[in-house]
RNA sequence: GCCGGAGUGGCGGAAUCGGUAGACGCAGGGGACUUAAAAUCCCCUUCCCGCAGGGGAGUCCGGGUUCGAGUCCCGGCUCCGGCACCA
């Protein structure tokens, strides 16, 4: 056993160890083994998509925080579920399996097995045994059989939906391939083209998604984004009857209803279904060139801002339902314009250019009336400024409600039109459906059948998993049908329930499925029976911290609460959410480099030189850029090699010390070797370099107690004041500053040799271990403890020892330091400001003190004229 | 434009309730040990003036509240992230 702290001995036997005898395999309630006085604790990753690159540095920052605080939670006694798995199936393992000629199913494995050996070496304190992969049948059986519920529920149909189709590449691409209209390999133009997709209704579940966000403790921007991604406004429905095409109107959805006398003209989208009916014949000409060159253009040329609103007048007209027909000011103008979008409300709009920017902005153009309906709060400019006032204000020229408030003009509006029928009360939102079907092959098979009378069963629960056939020729179809299409003997099958003919659905679903209910089978992976054991569920939901990147704020984790608010409704799951905390860590950047002619220059070739950067082979000047580590910047660090260099422990320390686990950080190779140092100098602390003892002699089993007096009165206060800054650090995860202040009480003890006590040392390792966890155990055991540390008590800071009894009493006069004194803990005010007084004799001099304010502990300000 | 967040030394960052700005670390400078190097240990390192004791300024900018402001209030600037013609 060397005495000399060396991590590539250290680290690679405990990781061996925790494997060996399961350290941290938690059992379910009812197995052998499992405490019920013990609270729960579920801390989650995101689980990664196992990529063929490997892991970067900047991966493993949410890992490690999540890891820190599991290892602290076992010590103070809960039984923590930690575990870890495989985001297996969807495009990017698909794309990757084309590239390199090799079959999903074996790069899969490949990449699976590489992750699981990078995450082993950072010493991550998963349950292994719980390990679960999204494109294993086992598992996607259970995403089926959920998916067959919310068949069940009526919230899954099809439709006639476009998507994305490249001729070039004679394939369709999914939204995230096609950036600008373009496929992302390739660069090759994409035309939308509709084809009968799977969708999920989750826009019944708008409402409760939106309002049970109050129930979480999510950062607020993610709150805010899925609010915004909903999209929730609340209005009404208006009817206008159309002017000369009897039995014929045009419905519009507003969130002011109140304006409706000031709607001087309709704008409908190009798209709309009653614009045949509406444009009158010496105008269709025109009105049929300008959807033309509508539907001609890319969304991203219809949604882009800087461009002028254009339209046309259709030659239509529709009235307004609160005024009497026969009145001139009823009838209003309808125009085609195409900065109403079909896809939201009902395609068509009543304008009020007074009180809305667009329509502003388009009366202005087009020489359109404004009409003043809102009169603005006095001091705020409004129409008669100039300006179009949007705010709210009180009803003018409106007839009926005229002088009410916004508010209350809202609601009058909304009964009068009911009264005649002409509108109701109505919430839009933005959310859409959700489109879950996927012309590929990597993906978990629909179970359902098509039966030849055109009707579609679902495969029952005993004949799950549908499983995903074994192809050869996996790439999708030059005429755009699924790869699955053309797996003849799979396709073709029977209806289990009347014996009959059936074929299977083609497509598959999208790389969201299986993170959809992931947090769920790892409370049970083992059962084959349900999902999930319903007592382990009653037990380990929800989860109540999960860490990942904020890529995720919409996206997975609002699919991953609509399926479980389905579940719950089911009774499936006891809770109304799945992730009771959510955190989300920062990004990693990292420097790349550039030369003169902007060629990129890989970082491991650049040396640093009083600030300025140049290329090592040729001496040369390089430019420095910060960016998020990719290969194509050149700039990618792999943990591998730290570790291999400075250890697991260090590389653990240095992801955390950098900044607070929320904000981006920026890697830097050399920063790491101040924690290397630092764990060096821990080593030595405990175990004397040249001895041959495990630990110092003082610090050994059985080494007489020592009284608390002297230098080692002050590491004991030293050690107490670290508990308490570490375990204020658990609040925010800002393990960064848990750090400093272990690294503090280092030195303070490295300032004192021969002074720390053995029952010192063994806290300080403790309270290390959750950051630090192979060095920690290797001391522990030194120290001679035969279990692990992972459940040995964690330490608590004693608030007898938090303060000296002596201060360092700040003396200002007129709020700026003049002087220090040590004063005693417990002085009276009287005593400080005498103590004071004699500290800033000189700046008292021939001044008068007005006042004195005293800080007890702190400090003492005069104030003098 | 709207929403969310942030601006502190050469760098990453710290600072409880409004109470010593710059903890801890990196980088840099000086020294000890060594034949030498590495490692280790000690000292210095916000800026300006001064040989020094010491003094002045300073937390994006401008105001304000207060005995006292990095922290609170008002106005502005910059940067990062999200949304973006959603009626």
């Amino acid at each position: 056993m060397s005495n000399v702290y060396d991590p590539r001995e250290i680290e690679p036997r405990w990781q061996a160890h925790w494997l060996e005898h399961r350290t941290f395999a938690v059992p379910n309630p009812g197995r052998p083994g499992f405490d019920p006085s013990r609270p729960k604790y579920y801390v989650l990753d995101m689980f990664p998509y196992p990529s063929g690159a490997g892991l970067h540095v900047g991966h493993p920052i949410g890992y490690i925080g999540s890891d820190i605080v599991a290892r602290r939670k076992r010590m103070e006694g809960c039984n923590v579920l930690h575990p870890m798995g495989w985001d297996a199936f969807g495009l990017p393992a698909e794309q990757y399996a084309i590239q390199t000629g090799k079959h999903p199913k074996e790069t899969t494995a490949a990449n699976v097995a590489n992750f699981r050996r990078q995450l082993r070496l950072i010493g991550l304190s998963y349950d292994w045994d719980r390990e679960v992969n999204t494109s294993d049948p086992a598992y996607y059986r259970w995403t089926q059989w959920i998916f067959t519920r919310l068949y069940d529920q009526g919230l899954v149909y099809q439709a006639d939906v476009p998507v994305w189709w490249c001729e070039e590449l004679k394939t369709v691409l999914a939204n995230e391939e096609v950036i600008n209209g373009r496929s992302e390999r390739g660069n090759y133009p994409c035309v939308r083209r509709p084809l009968k997709q799977w969708m999920f209704r989750i826009t019944a579940y708008a409402d409760r998604l939106a309002d049970d966000l109050d129930l979480l403790d999510w950062p607020e921007s993610v709150k805010a984004m899925q609010r915004e991604w909903i999209g929730r406004s609340r209005g009404a429905d208006i009817v206008f009857p159309l002017a000369g095409v009897p039995g014929e109107s045009l419905t519009v959805f507003t969130t002011r209803p109140d304006t409706l006398f000031g709607a001087t003209f309709m704008v409908v989208a190009p798209e709309h279904p009653l614009l045949r009916r509406i444009a009158t014949s010496d105008r269709r000409a025109e009105v049929n060139a300008y959807v033309a060159a509508a539907s001609s253009k890319s969304d991203l040329e219809r949604t882009d801002l800087a461009k002028e609103k254009t339209g046309v007048f259709t030659g239509g007209h529709a009235l307004n339902p609160l005024l009497d027909p026969a009145d001139p000011r009823a009838r209003i103008p309808v125009f085609v314009a195409d900065y109403v979008l079909i896809s939201y409300g009902t395609g068509a709009i009543m304008a009020v250019p007074g009180h809305d920017e667009r329509d502003f902005e388009f009366a202005k153009k087009y020489g359109l009336p404004v009409v003043e309906v809102v009169r603005p709060p006095a001091g705020t400019p409004g129409l008669a400024d100039g300006v179009c006032f949007t705010g709210d204000g009180t009803a003018v020229n409106s007839g009926p409600i005229d002088g009410l408030p916004t508010p209350e003009a809202k609601a009058k509006t909304i009964r009068l039109l009911e009264e005649r029928r002409a509108g109701s009360p109505k919430t839009q939102y933005r959310l859409r459906d959700w489109l879950f079907s996927r012309q590929r092959y990597w993906g978990e098979p629909f179970p359902l059948l098509h039966l030849e009378d055109g009707t579609v069963v679902r495969v029952p629960d005993d004949r799950l998993p549908v499983e995903l056939p074994e192809m050869k020729d996996f790439t999708p179809s030059a005429d755009g049908s699924p790869p699955l299409a053309r797996a003849r003997q799979w396709l073709s099958t029977t209806d289990p329930a009347t014996g009959r003919p059936a074929r299977r659905d083609t497509d598959t679903m999208p790389g969201w499925a299986g993170s959809c209910w992931y947090w769920l089978r790892f409370m049970d992976p083992w059962s084959d029976e349900a999902p999930f054991a319903p007592d382990a569920e009653r037990y380990w939901g929800p989860v109540d911290l999960y860490i990942g990147g904020v890529t995720h704020a919409v996206l997975h984790l609002l699919y991953a609460r609509f399926w479980h608010k389905v579940l719950h409704d089911l009774g499936v799951v006891s809770t109304p959410e799945p992730f009771q905390r959510l955190f989300n860590q920062g990004l990693l950047v990292a420097p790349a480099y550039m030369d003169g002619t902007d060629r990129l220059v890989p970082a491991d070739e650049v040396d640093e030189v009083a600030g300025k950067s140049f290329r090592r082979s040729t001496g040369q000047e390089v430019r420095q850029i910060v960016a998020t580590m990719s290969k194509s910047l050149r700039n990618v660090v792999n943990p591998d090699d730290v570790i291999a260099e400075n250890g697991a422990d260090a590389f653990r320390l240095y992801e955390m010390f950098m900044a607070p686990l929320a904000d981006q950080r920026s890697w830097s190779s050399r920063g790491i070797s101040g924690c290397r140092r630092f764990l060096d100098r821990v080593f030595r602390l405990l175990v004397e370099p040249d001895g041959s003892d495990p630990v110092r002699p003082e610090l050994g089993q059985g080494a007489p107690a020592r009284p608390l007096e002297g230098p080692t009165l002050e590491l004991e206060r030293a050690l107490n004041r670290m508990l308490k800054r570490v375990d204020e650090s658990f609040v925010e995860f800002n393990f960064n500053t848990a750090i400093a202040a272990m690294m503090t009480f280092v030195n303070d003890a490295s300032e004192r040799p021969g002074s720390l006590t053995r029952s010192q040392a063994e806290r300080f390792v403790q309270a290390l271990s959750p950051f630090a966890p192979h060095i920690a155990e290797e001391l522990w055991q030194r120290l001679g403890h035969a279990e692990s540390i992972a459940r040995a008590e964690w330490p608590k800071a004693d608030p007898a020892y938090l303060e000296d009894e002596t201060f360092e009493l700040v003396v200002q006069v007129l709020g700026k330091v003049r002087g220090k004194v040590t004063a005693p803990r417990g002085a009276g005010e009287g005593d400080l400001k005498s103590l004071a007084r004699g500290a800033v004799e000189k700046w008292l001099e021939g001044k008068q003190v007005v006042k004195a304010i005293v800080v007890p502990g702190r400090l003492v300000n005069f104030v003098v004229r």
